[in-house]
DNA sequence: TTTATATTTGTCAAATATTGACAAGTCTTA
DNA sequence: TAAGACTTGTCAATATTTGACAAATATAAA
């Protein structure tokens, strides 16, 4: 199982036989920099995440679980949290969920 | 179900009788900004998670839960991501762990 | 009401963190 | 060794977060 979103981002890279300044130009990033982030050495920006699933005509959404769970898991990994911290932030994202189809129920669209 | 960790922190504060004056102090942060951030119009500075047990000597692990199901579940909302996403969060948690102990098993001690 | 205390809000500069860019290095491989 | 691919280090520019303070608004007791 890939782990890092930089190793997903080269596998997909080299998959596609693209070299990193073929993809950097495409994703507007310095090859540098793309190279740091394949190593884990810098973060991938998150406002580059759509450029990334028009390179390799990806589902936005897939990559975007690739992206958060990373993001997740490391920040669990590091901090050395409780597996439970995952569940309670699903009772939490159900809740903000529900919470705003109520307000959405009951109180008028302001917008729009 | 709480969610935000701002109306943790409030609820612990006025269950224990405090003002904000007095709980900013233990946290060594100014009361306009605990008000912010009970208010969630500011984020709850990680490094003082700790500070936070000892002053109603909760344990560490249960705040972190708290704190970092907050994180999570808000850049999901935020980022409308599926659910998913926790699920391979997981993975990759349990992944990272036992990578981990692989190392320890296969790699001298370098430290102490 | 007035007064005192508690809380909220706005603002801003200082401190931190992230990013973009480039130079110089290593590694392949032809 | 020459060329292209990749890595690493650095640094200024940007962006974000934080600490601090003033001022506004509640809240509650006298």
């Amino acid at each position: 199982m890939k782990t890092s979103f930089g190793e997903y981002i080269r596998k997909l890279r080299t998959e596609n036989g693209m070299t990193l300044t073929q993809l950097a130009a495409q994703l507007e990033l310095d090859s540098a920099n793309l190279s740091k982030i394949e190593n884990g050495k810098r973060d991938f920006d998150e406002k580059r995440l759509e450029k990334l699933a028009g390179v390799f005509s990806l589902k936005l959404d897939d990559i975007k679980i690739e992206f958060f769970s990373d993001l997740f898991a490391k920040k669990i990994y590091e901090n050395n949290c409780s597996m439970e911290t995952l569940m309670v932030a699903e009772e939490k994202v159900n809740y903000l969920k529900s919470k705003n189809v109520k307000q959405g129920e009951i109180k008028f669209n302001t917008n729009e």
